[in-house]
DNA sequence: AGCGTACCGTACCGTACGGTACTCTCGGCT
DNA sequence: AGCCGAGAGTACCGTACGGTACGGTACGCT
């Protein structure tokens, strides 16, 4: 899993941000070529640092995906306004990371690559994506069970209901290549009322909110 | 978007059927020599017949998506138990689709071709996949807001959380590699739930049942 | 019987691309 | 000044694949 891939030069990083560029633009049809001629290096260059066309990919993938982590919500003070806070703000920061064409390009080649999954780019994405933001979520949920204010017999699931709510369509749609502006106040408006639905599905009796459907 | 498809014969189907196979196995990496191959024709044929390798794809993906529609509900009688037998029977209908290899191989192809969207293969999953649920959910839940059953202002914004209720993480998950094995109890199991938090959240008030998580 | 059509199998062509080798330049070190 | 390593630029090789051409065969139709 993880190849000696300590420290990138400077120089380097330089070439996973043309790769990246390219994959924007061309998805994985990118050529060594294309990259080198980007990167302004040499494709032997590119041979020597990356070892070859599958490792330049997923180092790519790799760095991009420690690049973007959601920030983690602080659990401070847990009454039920802030609660409900982290979670819009999770759900924002979210939609925000998916809808960036950057996202979407690597999502798309991590995709294309996972029918034939020897480069792992699949199981990575999901790593740094899926699975972490879980990993940052639960314990949120967790100490809200713990205040009182949840009420769930498993993080896991009732996680996963939260994604459910807060990725909906979008991110499907947008890998499939559907136009979907989703302008900030947007996505303000979609976190919001995730977390407002969360809450009504989790939220601890007699902590329910009235329910307003939009 | 409608070229002349009109009528194929069971031996062109048969090519499909082949090319089907071969998306499950290889994704987007297969060859026309590999479906002549595969499908017991000459290349020639396949030229002749669909055009190039992007029609007969496009050709593919269009036929299969033609042939899954899921079961449309029947909007007999109206009360709330009805009602959620007709959430919860789309819901598993739609699971049971996408867990489904073929529906997982077709959408990896759609979703790597739609960086380069020159086919449209994602326009036609999408229009086939989600936009059909859509078209076919929203009566049902109309019907049931007129049935005094459910409360909403957009049948649009309440179908995308009823999607996202059933979908979750699950096809995602799938489409970059992830092994995530759905047996049908368990599907009965997610759509109940989906079905249950759906009317949770959009129940008329008075009709709220009680919230079980799970 | 003779002809046309459809189509399989296969050889073939052109190109694109991954990967390698080679040359030339530049900057640092002694 | 002379040497040397890093790396840009480029030419090159092998191969895989999309697309075409062609020979051969089975089946009508007249």
């Amino acid at each position: 899993m993880d190849k000696a891939e300590a420290e990138l030069t400077s120089r380097q990083e330089a070439v996973l941000e043309a790769v990246l560029d390219l994959m924007v633009e061309e998805g994985d049809q990118l050529t060594m070529t294309a990259v080198a001629r980007r990167a302004s290096c040499s494709k032997e260059s590119l041979y020597k640092w990356f070892g070859g066309r599958e490792e330049l990919l997923t180092a790519t993938v790799r760095w991009q995906a420690a690049k973007v982590r959601v920030a983690p919500v602080d659990r401070a003070s847990l009454d039920r306004a802030s609660l409900g806070a982290s979670l819009q703000q999770f759900a924002s920061a979210w939609l925000s990371v998916i809808a960036t064409r950057t996202s979407i390009a690597l999502n798309r080649v991590a995709v294309g690559q996972a029918a034939s999954d020897a480069s792992g780019l699949g199981a990575i994405v999901l790593e740094n994506g899926r699975f972490e933001m879980g990993r940052r979520l639960k314990p949120v949920l967790e100490a809200g069970r713990d205040a009182g204010l949840l009420s769930f017999d498993d993080a896991e699931e009732a996680f996963r209901t939260f994604f459910g709510l807060v990725a909906r369509d979008v991110q499907i749609r947008l890998l499939l290549g559907d136009r979907l502006e989703l302008a900030p106040a947007l996505i303000a408006r979609d976190a919001e009322q995730a977390a407002r639905q969360f809450l009504a599905l989790f939220g601890a009796s007699g902590e329910r909110p009235k329910i307003r459907s939009v």
